[in-house]
DNA sequence: CACAGAAATAACAATTATTGTTACAACAAG
DNA sequence: CTTGTTGTAACAATAATTGTTATTTCTGTG
């Protein structure tokens, strides 16, 4: 696959928006948010897009349109970033069902589920624990 | 990207591998196991290419050949399995660098990276709990 | 030595996700 | 009405996974 950045992006972006609405700015634009990501506008617009679907922007049309955050910085987890960018599993069983007439083919998959759940769970847990709060402060805290 | 199920088709090959060895087979084909695992004996060689590169599995070629365990069931862990078949990062950063000139651009990447490698750890810490042998005893005890 | 069975390997297509890009429609502030 | 920006569609480029076919290489056995 071609690289996975979208929860980057994602928490690069809101990360943004929230740093320029402190500063006493409106909304942010997805042109302004493109240049410090170093991509394209519609990157961000289709990325944006997905997270106001789940409450965590807000957007603008018309002249003077652009971004703004639904909550504070403090309130967005990279979970629930993660959650709107990357939703599916990391690891997939199996494409086709295995050979039913098979020991192991009837029962790995149930079996390694089981690892894949908590490896999900942990994974999570951990990308709950730091907030776009955080991920600010540390980004000031380094300049 | 399609379905990433590598780390499923290998833990079921070396499963079945272990299994049939523990019945007295000497060496399993990777036509055996293609039909286990419902796939082509292609897909399965490659697979336990990297595995045998890895020195979890050998391999003899000639008549009568085939693939044996090079440790036991209780010795290869999903970590170890991992390890060799999902190389990389779950998470990547950016793929162009970020604006230089933007505070946020020049700290979000090392910020993040921190996260995601805590993530990581996390992640290969649950692999790392459950053995094949595990996995084996949870396929014959759902039988 | 010849044969047969199986791994080793190369090559290719199909599918899919990500990313970047262009173009244009929809919309709202002034 | 003009202008700036989102919303959206469409497309290409890239890349990874998976499946498949075909061919070569190796080795045990008759």
């Amino acid at each position: 696959m071609s690289a996975n950045s979208r929860l980057t992006i994602a928490a690069h972006s809101l990360t943004w928006i929230g740093l320029y609405q402190r500063r006493g700015h409106e909304v942010a634009t997805s042109e302004q948010i493109a240049t410090s990501v170093n991509t394209n506008p519609v990157v961000i617009r289709r990325l944006l897009g997905e997270l106001r679907g789940a409450g965590l922007v807000d957007s603008r049309r018309g002249a003077g349109a652009g971004w703004t955050l639904s909550r504070d910085l403090a309130a967005i987890t990279l979970l629930d970033v993660h959650r709107v960018v990357e939703p599916g599993p990391v690891f997939a069983l199996h494409r086709a069902t295995p050979d039913p007439d098979c020991v192991v083919g009837r029962g790995i998959g149930p079996a390694i589920k089981a690892v894949y759940d908590d490896v999900e769970a942990a994974m999570q847990r951990e990308l709950a624990r730091t907030t776009l709060e955080d991920v600010l402060r540390d980004v000031l805290a380094a300049d």
